[in-house]
DNA sequence: TGAATAGTGTCTTTAAGACACTATTCA
DNA sequence: TGAATAGTGTCTTAAAGACACTATTCA
């Protein structure tokens, strides 16, 4: 028994961000289709209810044609909708972001990523989207592991504490970072493993547990 | 230019928060249509892409159909989707959860409210939407003025602290919860307003912005 | 006066933030 | 030795939490 409503569009929208050198990026699409086609714009697409089990497979599917590979860390955002918002017609978005260490990127030769400092104008409503997903990711990167899955597997403490620095664009405290983050538990040293250069060697960590962790308090 | 692909159904459901005597309590509505009909399920039903200008506005439609006015605090709270969770089909859910003065609630003459610590079986993944909704509110009650829209436009500094007790379930020391309100700025007292009884008149207070605003640190 | 709720002062513990210091490596 | 990054100790300030106290009203 099917709705006797007409329905909405459906589809699923991606904000990807990375840390380059330049600080947090986002990786986006050129659109292969109208409308808009040929524009830059947050990777996405319609869901595809045969194939997806649900709108964040959806989502996996839209991230996997992009970077060819399944992002470490993706979160539901938020759902955008109304009537305006896509010239096809009265629409949903279920928009996600993710995280995605700058090191897989490389390795993919995925390009087309811009800092968020310096975004082209964006097409629909993704101007929206992206804000939303940056307060998302700063307001969340200051009580959890979060900005940890920008990084490889493995890193070292100073590396977590650039990371946390560049996502929050803030500056934190060395000492008071590390006391912080060896009290929260979500980082292991692996014995005997060490990063050397033309400086002491610094030990090497990995989380302990693969999960995203929340603290009690900020860091 | 529509999609070529099959649309998913799309539908919004609500959990109606009160607070009464026995604490945190929810709304529930008995379903009038199948599937289902007859069961207790949260307030919910089909976008109208005529009439909806987008799914909050179909949420605050649903709430009005149950409560008889707009509920005072209204979030849009996660979106549930999948072939499997609606047996007409694949389906998307954009759940929303609002709360409701209980004052307000006896002047509708509004009934079937159910403890959350003794609610009936719910059909479709209800139960997962209600777990999401109580965890959201418990959380954000932490550092927010969130639970002020649970009580009168008019209250006292006692009533605020019961209703942040009972929204979190947790017991909070009187003297520093009203250090930390008042820290917070989010209320003003009412010159000359006083709530009396046998005891000493108690000062009465209203919020300063009419909207939720967040705190730096837990109450 | 005592029951009831309103409202405050202060002490202890814990966390946040700042800053200076020591450590180890390589060129 | 000096440049570079790694890592620690400690002091000050602020917040969290506990608890005891005083205040005002009415029956």
């Amino acid at each position: 028994m099917l709705s006797d409503y007409p329905q909405p569009l459906v589809m699923v929208d991606t904000a990807l961000f990375t840390i380059l050198n330049e600080g947090l990026c986002l990786i986006l699409a050129q659109r292969q289709e109208p409308p808009e086609s040929g524009h830059l714009a947050l990777p996405g697409g319609f869901v595809h209810v045969q194939e997806d089990a649900d709108t964040e497979d959806a989502a996996r599917r839209v991230i996997r044609a992009k970077i060819g590979f399944d992002a470490p860390y993706l979160e539901q955002l938020y759902t955008f909708s109304g009537a305006n918002r896509d010239s096809r017609g009265w629409s949903i978005s279920v928009a996600y972001y993710a995280l995605v260490p700058a090191s897989l990127l490389d390795q993919a030769q995925v390009a087309e990523t811009f800092s968020v400092k310096n975004l082209p104008k964006l097409p629909f409503d993704h101007d929206q989207i992206v804000a939303k997903a940056i307060e998302r990711l700063q307001s969340k990167s200051t009580y959890s592991s979060l900005p940890a899955f920008l990084l490889p597997e493995v890193f070292t403490l100073n590396d977590l504490h650039v990371i946390y620095q560049q996502t929050q664009d803030v500056r934190l405290d060395k000492a008071s970072f590390r006391h912080k983050i060896m009290e929260q538990d979500i980082i292991e040293p692996i014995p005997g493993y060490f990063r050397t250069g033309a400086h002491r060697p610094a030990q090497l960590y990995r989380l302990t547990h693969r999960v995203l962790t929340s603290f009690e308090r900020k860091i």
